[in-house]
DNA sequence: AGCACGCCGACT
DNA sequence: GTCGGCGTGCTC
């Protein structure tokens, strides 16, 4: 552009369309005054002003030359980037999302966005210090807020409703500023603070050598001063960059001795901006070599590519398909392009990142949630600038600021939580994997060693490529699984207490060969719930329609729902007899039983409970893992592609409960649980040894467990699937309709519905109550949608749904009632 | 999501 | 009669 284009388009009036970080339908329009019109760019964030007082950051996702007709449009505040955050690319992936998953744009920004991006306003407030002003007109509560200012000097808002004890504060602030008694000012912070360094620098009077003799000698008197600057001569000679971190571990001074040298002017400071993920120079590890499966499956796998965007690596567990990923990464990443590697967030473990450490170095980023703030936000700028051409991370990876993807693999593609489902979006990270693939031109990779019913069934179907790699690495033999009927070893009186007399021994020798055991128990707690012997009333949850779990290590009742925990009756609060009996057992109750029947066992736990804190699961991963014991009991959690080389002997305690769950995906979850923990046994030249424990052993599902028969699994499954029509051959939309009162809930579900029918007819099931029927004191009806994948569009019955809804909403009737869509539930 | 405006009960 | 509680409806 030239000069005069620039003075030119620099005094047309600008306006811009901005994503707010808020569940609102709609974007809104802003007015960028002329002399930031040069810095408005998509992909940029803006600070706004939203409604009376609030102040957010919005991203801009469009320019126009255009003003608005129907309203004025606000100014923008401010620029923040100067350089866009996210990428077009990323606008039309937020986009996609809200539309395909039916929720709100600002959802997925609030999603994507790692927190310490999303700045928000705080309001400040300040006392006025007139002294001129009489207090004594003041209200109680006024005179409340003024004495606490004169305390703090200044306040948030928040503190104020904490001092008051009441939520509306705003009249009574505005009234305080009126009057002129306090100052209010909206802050905005960023919150990502990069991390810097204190970096010393010997002060240049003493460069030469007689400098450095004098200064010695000056310091003969301050022995801790002088061994500092010792040390720091010493580290000079290797090193350009010394921190004062490195003089205090090298010379053992402490902080307060290098302040003394700085405040001496010895030394000069400078702060430098450090990367929060020091390069750690890893040695990068020696090459491997495939075996001629793996090379098979490779070969395959680029075949495939050439004529599909998506592949299904179905590969068996331990037949070494982390090192297929790796070659292919490498491949990717010799074309220039990133590659990214997503897991599901309990599988991220030290192992794994580890081991992608070694190959990648600091090429390498990691993105989970148990990183913190700060940590995200630092490898979303290190992702967008290139320095990371290789990201391994869990679900909301897919929302990092890549440019060019050569390759996405979504490792345990069948895996349910890469579904999200709590707070909106309630989207599949590897669905939407899927679609970042498409706008990148990039391959995707699902790898699984059961893969879920709708992607094999899309292989099957030709949709993707389909690549299977059904032996084990090396000698390694797929383990044998036996299956003990617990009924009968009950009659036989060959349990005792969870344990069938088959599994005691199995475990017994399992240690006497100094090898060890993974317990397989899915439920978390001591006892899931406690009934009453006499009347038969059940512990239940205040806020929750749910029985309460006791846990031994509080000692407490708690509700997995909403947190609730009470104490543990002593008599039944119904009849008032002491008959409370527990039911059912968990993990921390297997625990107990086996150290009371082998008490010299050294036994772990991992669990939801056991994993607390920043390195709790790691911690417990890897104390297993050196053998610091024998036995780890665990929920799900240990299913998840762990990799333990001495593990030669998994039991299920009981497989009853996940054959049992009433839900069109029970069986597939069970199978793939099942072939997973067992998956873990016996890796290496020990074939290993599974033991399920069941009332039902011959359920269906538990022979094709032990005939490893993934084949007869999907065939059974995808008939039933298709007779009753559920996915793959039709999708499904939940619609949870939710209220505090029950009648109402009801009510207003029913007339839902028959709007819905009005467009959809006999696609509309329910409503009936969920599993769960009440959470957090809120009672919940569920509509379930069927569509077929032919005749109408999924767009159509998305519209029609909206329209529903909005219609829902103007009946009086339906006030307060929400609706909760999920698209996909599963 | 906030926050304002507006309508009803308990207190000066 | 007002203060302050909570219930609807905008916000560019």
């Amino acid at each position: 552009m030239s000069q005069a284009e620039l003075l030119a388009s620099n005094r047309k009036t600008l306006f811009v369309e901005v994503i707010l970080p808020l569940a609102i339908a709609k974007n809104y329009t802003y007015r960028v005054p002329l002399e930031l019109n040069d810095k408005v760019k998509v992909g940029c964030r803006v600070i706004v002003q939203f409604g009376k007082n609030k102040i957010y950051s919005a991203i801009i996702v469009a320019l126009s030359e255009e003003a608005p007709l129907q309203y004025e449009a606000k100014y923008i505040l401010d620029v923040v980037d100067d350089d866009p955050i996210i990428f077009p690319n990323q606008i039309a992936l937020w986009n996609w999302i809200s539309e395909y998953y039916m929720c709100f744009p600002g959802d997925v920004m609030q999603a994507a966005l790692p927190a310490a991006l999303k700045m928000a306003s705080e309001t400040k407030i300040m006392a006025a210090d007139d002294p001129t002003l009489d207090r004594s007109q003041i209200s109680d509560k006024g005179y409340m807020i003024l004495e606490a200012l004169d305390l703090a000097g200044e306040l948030t808002v928040n503190d104020v409703i904490k001092i008051l004890g009441q939520k509306t504060v705003f009249p009574l602030l505005r009234s305080l500023f009126e009057k002129g008694y306090i100052l209010i000012s909206e802050e905005i912070k960023e919150k990502y603070k990069a991390k810097t360094k204190a970096f010393l620098r010997l002060a240049s009077i003493f460069n030469d050598a007689d400098g450095k003799r004098e200064l010695l000698d000056s310091l003969n008197k301050a022995p801790k001063q002088q061994d500092a600057v010792l040390a720091f001569m010493q580290l000079q000679k290797t090193k350009t960059d010394i921190s004062r971190q490195d003089v205090m571990e090298a010379s053992g001074a402490s902080a307060s001795a290098i302040t003394a040298l700085i405040d001496k002017g010895v030394f000069d400071v400078k702060e430098k901006v450090v990367s929060r993920f020091e390069g750690t120079d890893v040695l990068l590890s020696p090459d491997f070599t495939f075996n001629e499966a793996q090379q098979t499956a490779f070969d395959q796998i680029k075949f495939n590519f050439e004529s599909k965007d998506v592949v299904l690596l179905h590969g068996v567990t331990a037949s070494g398909k982390t090192q297929l990923y790796i070659r292919l990464i490498e491949e990717c990443l010799a074309t220039g392009k990133s590659a990214l590697y997503l897991l599901p967030e309990i599988a991220l473990t030290a192992q794994i990142t580890e081991r992608l450490k070694l190959h990648f170095g600091d090429k390498l980023g990691v993105y989970h949630s148990r990183f913190n703030d700060n940590e995200r936000a630092e490898v979303w700028h290190r992702v967008r600038k290139g320095d990371f051409q290789v990201v391994i991370g869990a679900r909301s990876s897919v929302f990092l600021p890549f440019f060019d993807l050569g390759l996405i693999i979504v490792d345990e593609e069948h895996e349910n939580s890469y579904k999200q489902y709590d707070p909106a979006p309630r989207y599949h990270a590897r669905d939407t994997a899927i679609y970042l693939g498409h706008q990148h031109q990039a391959k995707v990779l699902l790898g699984s060693a059961t893969p879920s019913v709708e992607s094999y069934y899309n292989a099957k179907a030709g949709k993707y490529g389909l690549v299977e790699l059904l032996q084990r690495f090396g000698e390694a033999k797929l383990p044998e699984i036996q299956i003990v009927d617990i009924a009968e070893a009950g009659r036989k009186e060959e349990m005792f207490s969870y344990f069938s007399g088959t599994l005691l021994k199995a475990i017994q020798t399992t240690i006497a060969n100094k090898e060890q055991v993974i317990l397989f128990q899915n439920r978390r707690g001591h006892t899931p719930f406690l009934q009453c012997g006499t009347c038969g009333y059940v512990a239940k949850c205040v806020n929750c329609d749910v029985s309460l779990t006791y846990h031994k290590t509080s000692n407490l009742l708690h509700c997995h729902y909403c947190g609730f925990s009470e104490e543990m009756p002593q008599t039944c609060p119904a009849c008032g007899l002491p008959h409370m009996q527990s039911k059912g057992f968990g993990t921390e109750r297997v625990e107990e039983e086996l150290e009371l029947l082998l008490p010299d066992l050294r036994i772990g736990r991992l669990d939801l409970d056991s994993t607390k804190g920043k390195h709790g699961f790691d911690r417990v991963i890897s104390a297993f893992d050196n053998q610091e014991f024998d036995v780890l009991i665990g929920t799900q959690m240990v299913t998840k592609g762990l990799d333990f080389g001495n593990v030669s002997l998994i039991g299920v305690i009981n497989a009853d409960g996940m054959v049992n769950f009433p839900d069109f995906r029970a069986y597939e979850r069970a199978f793939s649980l099942f072939s997973q923990v067992s998956g873990r046994a016996g890796r290496r030249q020990n074939p290993g040894q599974v033991i399920i424990q069941t009332y039902t052993p011959n359920h269906r599902i538990l022979e094709q467990v032990q005939q490893h028969d993934y084949e007869g699994m999907f065939m059974t499954e995808v008939t039933e699937r298709k007779n009753y029509q559920y996915p793959p051959f039709y999708r499904l939309i939940k619609l949870d309709v939710k209220h505090k009162d029950q009648d109402l809930v009801n009510d207003s579900a029913i007339r839902l519905a028959s709007l819905l029918r009005q467009q959809l007819g006999a696609r509309v099931l329910g409503p009936e109550p969920p599993l769960v029927s009440r959470v957090r004191n809120n009672f919940i009806q569920t509509i379930t949608l069927k569509i077929e994948r032919k005749d109408i569009s999924i767009s159509k019955v998305k519209d029609l749904i909206k329209q529903s809804i909005l219609h829902f909403d103007l009946d009086k009737k339906n006030k307060g009632v929400r609706i909760q869509i999920d698209v996909d539930p599963y």
